[in-house]
DNA sequence: ATATTTTTTCACCAATCAGGGACAAATATA
DNA sequence: TATATTTGTCCCTGATTGGTGAAAAAATAT
């Protein structure tokens, strides 16, 4: 056997900005954002404090360089816009679903993304607020393919799409808290996540249908 | 004019459990239930904090007096039992509109509303999980007249009341905190409300349609 | 009026919080 | 090798937290 000895520098900067990083994330989904608090993330990241003050400038500079490192959708957008995203053709039934689909899936497997959605409509937090707009990006090409569908129709689809987006995000929040259900159907149980994303795909079918027949 | 004298007694147990009891309500709907502490309990009530331990036992006592007293749909739904709601004629399409509409302009003028749906999304706890428990019981005569009208459709409309109702929480919360646009509409503004209402009573105006259809 | 009980405050404690100064250990520079 | 700089820890301070014992103030009973 081998005993493990030092790996790289026993000094390193950027490592032990990383722990601290780190272990905002790790308070944020385990404990939620109202305990990231700066004695906390020291005995955690098992780092002194004062290399928060000193390389971050404090605890608010430190969370923002958390949540810009974490920002999922900045780097699905950034994928999306090396890629060449086809906003000419018209947006398919099957697309749309599939992306809500997707976000339901990934938002109900990711406690990291649950926390930081709870986060921003709980307290005020300009980081948090850029993020959220930066989200907004991501529906832009999907939208402007949807006119094509529903110009001339009376659905409002962003606001179909907002519609169920939001409640993605309250039922899953919800469940994973008060594990109760929400009008009578429980969302923590595979029945429940079925009827709901079943009724999300039934609701959009209804949307393209009433588009279809007005054409 | 006249100075004002005591009015009643200068001790009373009563009114001083109210003070505490409404002191907690003030700190929540103005500073956020994180923000619900002995100190903080003591400073805005100018009561002692020794009568928290004394009167409720602690702070988790108090809060679940206050959350006992302030249980807006328990109110409703005693309203409710006493009068007679006729639950073998089917649920008219306006009936549900209307009472999807009242839910957003209620839960949109209620501070301290939408700082216990953010609580109870936030924390465990047993009163607010009793609470949100007790939520449900207003849907059950409105689902059992809807039966009548789905039953033989495919339309979930469980599922559909209940994407609505977690839409309408999670996007007034969003527009509270963030400000920012969902899905390219702004629901600070009327005419972002105005979008996402109009879109509500669509969807059920679909389904409706889509039900009758089938009979 | 006096004694007793209830209501309320005050002062204090131990634990935890944010923040920073002094200094040690490692690394870079000369 | 000697010196300067960077990186990191330790410990101190003052403010704030939850919680309690002793005693004052008011109400009630004798």
């Amino acid at each position: 056997m081998r005993r493990k000895t030092h790996q790289g520098k026993i000094y390193d900067k950027e490592k032990t900005k990383q722990k601290l990083i780190k272990a905002v994330g790790s308070i944020l989904t385990r404990e939620g954002f109202q305990h990231i608090k700066v004695n906390r993330i020291e005995s955690v990241s098992g780092v002194s404090k004062k290399l928060i003050y000193r390389y971050f400038g404090g605890l608010e500079g430190l969370i923002r360089d958390y949540l810009e490192q974490r920002d999922f959708w900045n780097i699905q957008i950034k994928q999306m816009e090396g890629g060449s995203y086809d906003t000419t053709t018209s947006l398919e039934k099957d697309e749309i679903c599939s992306i809500l689909e997707d976000d339901f899936r990934f938002f109900e497997k990711s406690p990291e993304m649950q926390k930081i959605i709870l986060w921003g409509i709980s307290e005020k937090n300009k980081t948090l607020k850029a993020i959220a707009n930066n989200r907004e990006r991501f529906g832009e090409p999907v939208f402007k393919k949807a006119d094509l569908t529903f110009k001339d129709s009376d659905i409002d689809f962003r606001a179909v799409s907002g519609t169920i987006v939001a409640a993605i995000y309250y039922l899953i929040l919800h469940g994973k808290m008060l594990g109760t259900t929400v009008c009578e159907i429980d969302i923590t149980k595979k029945e429940g996540r079925e009827r709901y994303l079943n009724t999300f795909k039934k609701l959009i079918d209804l949307c393209y249908e009433k588009a279809g027949s007005k054409k």
